[in-house]
DNA sequence: CTGTTAGCGCCTTCAT
DNA sequence: ATGAAGGCGCTAACAG
């Protein structure tokens, strides 16, 4: 059979509690008796239940993060980061090590319940939940109560990229970081509106969530600002074929654009495929713009002029905020900046 | 405090070991009670307890996926996949659910086994190793033991993109998914060949890969069949600053390159910065090749020549193959084939 | 500093 | 088909 403590003890002549104490290192133990315990733990190579452990302390060295989709890089380095600040942690032999997982919702709200349960079951230390979220009440509602529930229960709470749960849910506690996908939006499209395009197509994320709608209304108080009329607007999912379709429809509603904004870069890729096919140039006929800034974007061609979002930085800083290893942002809220970077994607429209 | 399945067996007027019963599903209970402690259960809200369950059973729902980078889609695509495979076996309500996640290494081989430790630890029903493993015998051998620690504890252990463990591994009854890394660098290069191209450049992933080693014995074999000399080869990670800065490199060592071959496709990208850097013309200077064929490559520009795995798929089954959904393949082994697409980033040599 | 004593919440024979 | 009872392996008060 598997090694239980008690083996540990009986070989280690001293009571299953003080072996519990040496290993958790929450308690003065004698160095003589530590020794001889860590000496019985390597010679039967001991290995803790964990779900005996959770079961009598009541609470997991489970972190969950949840992302919308795990095949996505603007998730993946999130979710690495914070793996990343969380594995770190625990360098120190036994203990501190917490089990940081990445559960993939592939955005259905239904899942997202699901995992969170799943996490609630297992008594999780803590939860992220990254990117934005789905805008339907009844799903809203029901993830602030089931964030409640885990929070009552012990556990922390974070949102990274994820705009903040709302004043009813204050009692949650919950840890938020979120991006200003307004602002980068709104300087994005100044940047477009400063080179001289007037009619611009955007290909917007899907419509019911919330970093789609930040990001259409920057783009849209930009246009407002300087009195320019908003051009045609189409919503897809965040993925290359949106891109692509919502392309030829634009073309198709407005022949004479001269700029294109996408929900984000992987989606820019796909506009600026449909650009090509049809014989455009860019940003010779038609500039382009994606948001997030994600690795592949400086590789495009020309470059992608997008919005970085600092997204390894937020990925840590969730990380840590999850261990409760840096004190949560004042007001429980800390909103990151996002900055324009302009490459070769935009220029001047043509005469 | 938290409901306990007590609480429901007193609001369903029934013993706790039934409740447990329907819960599980597993023993026959009559649909009158059943009915009512379901009722029980929703009014009350009860989520159960999984150490506690875990404990008792000696066993957890828990599904261990270790990848090297999650932030690179080539993981994220297979662990997507698993995790989805994984997540819809338990859509019946209560019990089946499994958790499913995944757990970054980093490329790490300290971390490789704290995860699975960690796992361990857990009483994992299962664990899935994707990618490339690291060639290092002692590495190899706490790995192995590792896995069968897990495995003789009940773990299922499958592998998924990596290679066998090992004839004296037998024991562990791993059920191994193995890309063809090497059948496909082969035709890959073979294609180079035939377009007339016979001083190649080599961009190889980490020395210390597996994936790194079958993908290069690939391409020198096919070089050896065709009597062509092996040109330059440089190893580094498996981003895209490695390609770039190998690149430049290569075009020192040999000036009259004709094409590069890259480790895989984001690899790829860097070369093709680099190319373009230099004024040089894909494919009219210099042809280039990536691997794994990831969702951008098709976007390049020229699109990215590469060897298509199956990644999806391959995760998928893994996934089945994790839950004992799926027979494993006869002898605990498939080869999953990888296919060589053209596209525009190859052409002829310049005369 | 260390041992003793109770559970933590659930599953699982064993009876009924 | 259902109830009763013991124990899974560990932690957390209490004593000493």
């Amino acid at each position: 059979m598997t090694v239980t403590l008690a083996d540990v003890a009986a070989r280690a002549r001293v009571s299953p509690a003080t072996v519990s104490r040496v290993l958790n290192g929450n308690y003065p133990v004698a160095a003589a008796t530590r020794e001889r315990v860590l000496r019985a733990v390597d010679e039967l190579d001991y290995v803790p239940n964990g779900p005996a452990s959770s079961l009598a302390a009541a609470t997991s060295d489970l972190v969950g993060i949840l992302v919308n989709d795990i095949a996505d890089p603007f998730f993946g380095i999130m979710a690495g980061a914070a793996q990343g600040a969380i594995g770190e942690s625990g360098a120190g032999r036994a203990g501190g090590e917490k089990l940081a997982v990445v559960c993939n919702t592939g955005g259905s709200p239904e899942r997202e319940l699901t995992y969170l349960t799943l996490l609630q079951r297992q008594r999780a230390a803590a939860v992220i939940l990254t990117g934005g979220s789905l805008e339907d009440d009844a799903h809203l509602a029901a993830v602030t109560a089931k964030l409640a529930r885990l929070a009552e229960a012990g556990t922390r709470v974070v949102l990274c990229g994820r705009p903040p749960l709302g004043a009813d849910a204050e009692h949650v506690g919950a840890a938020t970081l979120a991006f200003d996908n307004r602002a980068g939006a709104r300087r994005l499209t100044e940047h477009l509106l400063s080179l001289g395009h007037r009619r611009i197509g955007y290909v917007a994320g899907p419509a019911d969530r919330t970093t789609t709608r930040h990001r259409l209304e920057g783009h849209r108080e930009a246009l407002r600002v300087a009195g320019a009329a908003e051009g045609p607007t189409l919503h897809g999912p965040y993925d290359r074929a949106s891109g692509y379709d919502a392309t030829v429809e634009l073309l198709r509603l407005d022949p004479a654009l001269t700029a294109v904004v996408a929900a984000n870069d992987t989606v820019a890729l796909g506009v600026c495929a449909a650009l090509r096919d049809r014989g455009l140039s860019i940003p010779g006929d038609v500039s382009v713009a994606g948001f997030d800034d994600l690795p592949f974007s400086v590789d495009a061609v020309p470059a992608l002029t997008t919005v970085r979002l600092p997204l390894h930085e937020a990925g840590a800083r969730a990380g840590r905020l999850a261990l409760g290893a840096e004190a949560a942002p004042p007001g429980g809220l800390a909103t990151i900046p996002a900055e324009v970077v302009v490459r070769g994607s935009t220029g001047r429209p043509p005469e």
